[in-house]
DNA sequence: TGGCTTATTATACGCTTGAGTAATTTTTGG
DNA sequence: CCAAAAATTACTCAAGCGTATAATAAGCCA
C-alpha cells in the first residue's frame, strides 16, 4: 500500500540531474562500489554511500542492477581485471619469452596493482566467494587465467632457452612463481611502509632468476626500451626498521 | 520504564544452563565468534548470531566484553596467535638451524594453518586493519615477529653452514621466503583442489632450497626421527587439471 | 516546439542490527 | 545453607539496511 510522497500542494524543489547513458552510470556506480568498499569496508559499502558517491540516489541503483548484489560481483568482475589484465597482455605481448616473463613481473609491481586499496578490496570479497558460487566463478576464471599465462609464457622461455627438460616442470615453476609474486604483492600492499620503493620488484627478479636456474640480472636487463632504465643494483641496501 | 519479562503468575521453565569460568566462556565466545565469521562471513557475525552458536543468549556478551569490537579484537588475537605460533615455535624449537628452517616450512602446511577457514577469517579481518588502529596493531606485531624469528633462523642456518657472506642478505632473504611461503599459503587455501595431498608442501621444500642455493632434498630429508619419513619424490608427478 | 519515454528523485516500508535496561532465576562457592 | 554472582528473559530504542513505488524532470524525436 504505497503513500503519496508528500501530502499535498506543495512544490518542492528536486535537485537538478544528469541523465547519463546506461554504461556511463553502470561504470560510475561500479566505481563508487569499489571506492567505499576500498574507503568503508564492506560494512560501509551500503546502498545509501554507494549512492551518494556516485552522485545519485539510493533508488537508481535498482534501475541499473538487480539487486546490490548483483552490482557487488560486477564490481569484483572489474576489479579482478584491473588485477591481472596487466600480467596477462604483458604474458601475450611481442618480443621474446624472456622480455615478456620480464614484463609480467613488472606488470605485478605497476602502481594499480601495489595500489593498497587493492588489497581491501581483494579481501572484502574472498569472503563471498566460499559462499556465494558467481563469486567463486569470477575468481577461479581469473586464476587459472593467469595460471595458464604463466605456464604457456614458461613453456615458450625454456624451449627459447634450449632447456627442453625444464619443460616437463613448467607447472611446478608457474605454481612456485605465482606464490612467489602474490606474497610478495601481499607484503608489498600489507606491509607497504617496510620497504623501499622497488625493493620488492628488485626482490622478485632476484628471486625468480634464482628459481628459474638464471643468472643474477639475466631477466631485469632487458635489451629493448620498453622498460626504461632500471638496473638492479649489485650491492644491497640492507633496509631494517622493524 | 522497564517492563516486567512476564506478567504475572505463569510459572515459565527456563533453559538449564551451566556457570562457566571467566576464561572459558571468553573463549568460548571467541570460538563462536570466529565460527560464525569463517561460515557466515563479518556480514553473518551477529551479536545474535554469535550467542547463539556460543550456546548463550545475547545478553550475556556484554558481561564479558565492553562492546562488539572488543570481541572482534580478542578473536582476532587468538585467530593470528594460531596462524603464527606453529611458525615461530619452530624457528625456537632445539635442534640444527637446517632442522628448525624444515619444522619452519612444515608449520606453514599444518592442517591448522591450511584450513581454508583461516583464509576466510584471515581475509574478513585485513578490512578492519586500515581502519581500526588496534587491529592494525594486532597484524603488525604478529608480522614482524615472524619476520624477525625467520630471519634470526637464517642467519643461524647460513652461519651454520660456513656461509658468512649471507649473512647481509639475511633480510632479503626473509622477504623473499615469507613472499613465497604466504603466497603458497594463498593458494593453498584458496584453491586447495587444484592441488594434491602434499604438492605445495613438497614445492615449498623445493623452492626454498632453490632460494637458498642448497641441493635439491638437503632441507626435507631430517636425520632425525620428529618428521617422520616424507621423502620428496625425485621424479615430477605433473598434474594438470585447470 | 511540444509531447512521450524513461532515467532519476524522493519517500515509504519492513526488517535487522548493536546497544541498553531491569527483573528474575539458577548455579555455585564459602 | 545462603548470599553473591552468573545467566536468562523480555523488552525498548534509534539507526541502518535493502527494497519498492509513485512523482518528477530531462532529453530525444516527431
Amino acid at each position: 500500500m504505497p503513500h503519496p510522497p508528500h501530502s499535498s500542494g506543495e512544490k518542492l524543489s528536486r535537485r537538478t540531474f544528469h541523465r547519463a547513458s546506461e554504461t556511463e552510470r553502470r561504470e560510475d556506480l561500479i566505481a563508487a562500489t569499489l571506492d567505499c568498499i576500498a574507503e568503508f569496508g564492506i560494512q560501509g559499502a551500503t546502498v545509501r554511500q554507494i549512492a551518494a558517491r556516485a552522485g545519485v540516489t539510493g533508488g537508481l541503483i535498482r534501475h541499473y542492477f538487480d539487486s546490490k548484489d548483483q552490482m557487488m560481483q560486477a564490481a569484483y568482475r572489474e576489479m579482478m581485471a584491473a588485477m591481472t589484465s596487466g600480467s596477462i597482455e604483458a604474458a601475450n605481448s611481442a618480443g621474446t619469452a624472456k622480455q615478456r616473463l620480464g614484463r609480467f613481473i613488472d606488470a605485478n609491481h605497476s602502481a594499480s596493482v601495489t595500489d593498497p586499496r587493492m588489497l581491501s578490496l581483494w579481501a572484502a570479497f574472498i569472503g563471498h566467494i566460499r559462499h556465494d558460487p558467481t563469486f567463486a566463478a569470477i575468481h577461479r576464471e581469473n586464476y587459472t587465467a593467469i595460471l595458464t599465462a604463466l605456464e604457456n609464457l614458461l613453456r615458450d622461455f625454456f624451449i627459447e632457452n634450449n632447456r627442453p627438460e625444464e619443460v616437463a616442470r613448467c607447472h611446478h615453476h608457474t605454481v612456485a612463481l605465482t606464490g612467489l609474486l602474490d606474497g610478495l604483492w601481499l607484503e608489498a600492499t600489507l606491509a607497504d611502509d617496510l620497504f623501499a620503493e622497488g625493493e620488492l620488484q628488485a626482490l622478485a627478479f632476484r628471486s625468480v632468476e634464482t628459481l628459474l636456474g638464471l643468472k643474477s640480472g639475466d631477466l631485469s636487463v632487458q635489451t629493448d626500451d620498453t622498460q626504461g632504465a632500471d638496473g638492479i643494483p649489485p650491492a644491497d641496501p640492507l633496509k631494517k626498521d622493524i
